[in-house]
DNA sequence: TTCCATGCAAAAACTTTGCACATCG
DNA sequence: CGATGTGCAAAGTTTTTGCATGGAA
């Protein structure tokens, strides 16, 4: 579901003190586009357009990007982060056995959220973590490899 | 909270035709002592005891003991998997920023559980991931690091 | 005695670091 | 022009794989 590119990449970074570059605005690009990637999958992307770019360069500009706010990252349980743009900021569930993704209402965990805050005073942030479980065909064939 | 050593592994492994080693004992104990760790914690432990088991041998043997039932992973968002007996199966919350690990009653996701069987016939696996946020002192202390 | 399991070494996957050159402002 | 950013190469982590030897049954 490619987003519009959000406008305000030159004007984040000079807020900051930090400098645009084309790495930077493909890095970003790319994360808009894919909705999500590993950093891999980011560089690859890039590569379509700017076969020069480096994947130390990727890492080095996601990690500014999150600091910045404009992108975030989850982890899928096993393997490498997923980054996504900070809109895109949605619940998943991630099937053990075969790798299943599905995304589901971020509301199911309201009450979950309200409760830790209440009682531990800890912020739950929905969408940096997956669901982890079986799907329904794992789940109902545990013989399948 | 060490529990007792279960009584279970030679039985468990003879059922499948596996053989029972001193190292797949040792890695079973380990666990069980430490409540949790990775595979690196309980490799250390276990070599507090007998310094020749190498660090294959517990990876392969924590696979083993998952398979078997005996022992199951989980993971905190970064790093490495933690590793526990099957009994100690609890919900945690881990906070992004200082990495404090809170245990929480697995029950809270009774509602989520019963909402992704009946939609997705996912089986929720409550204690595979840890829910993220940030804790109490992070959430309320932005300029610290 | 016969396989299964282990140790060792090397490879693989993923990230980080150091440094000289390039480039934004 | 000067400080920041990038590419490249190398090293660091964590985990996996191949293979010959060792040990459980």
């Amino acid at each position: 579901m490619p987003t519009p590119t959000p406008g305000g990449l030159p004007e984040t970074l000079r807020a900051r003190g930090y400098r645009l570059t084309p790495q930077r605005q493909m890095v970003l690009d790319a994360v808009v586009e894919l909705g999500q990637g590993t950093p891999e999958e980011i560089g690859d992307r890039v590569h379509g357009i700017s076969p020069g770019v480096n994947i130390t360069t990727v890492y080095r500009t996601l990690e500014l990007l999150e600091q910045l706010g404009l992108v975030r990252h989850r982890h899928f349980g096993h393997g490498a982060p997923m980054y996504h743009a900070s809109d895109y900021d949605t619940l998943h569930s991630v099937c053990h056995r075969c790798g299943e993704v599905a995304v589901i209402p971020g509301e199911l965990l309201q009450p979950v959220a309200q409760w830790l805050v209440e009682e531990h005073g800890f912020a739950l942030d929905t969408g940096h973590i997956a669901l982890a479980g079986l799907c329904a065909t794992c789940a109902g064939d545990p013989s399948a490899e």
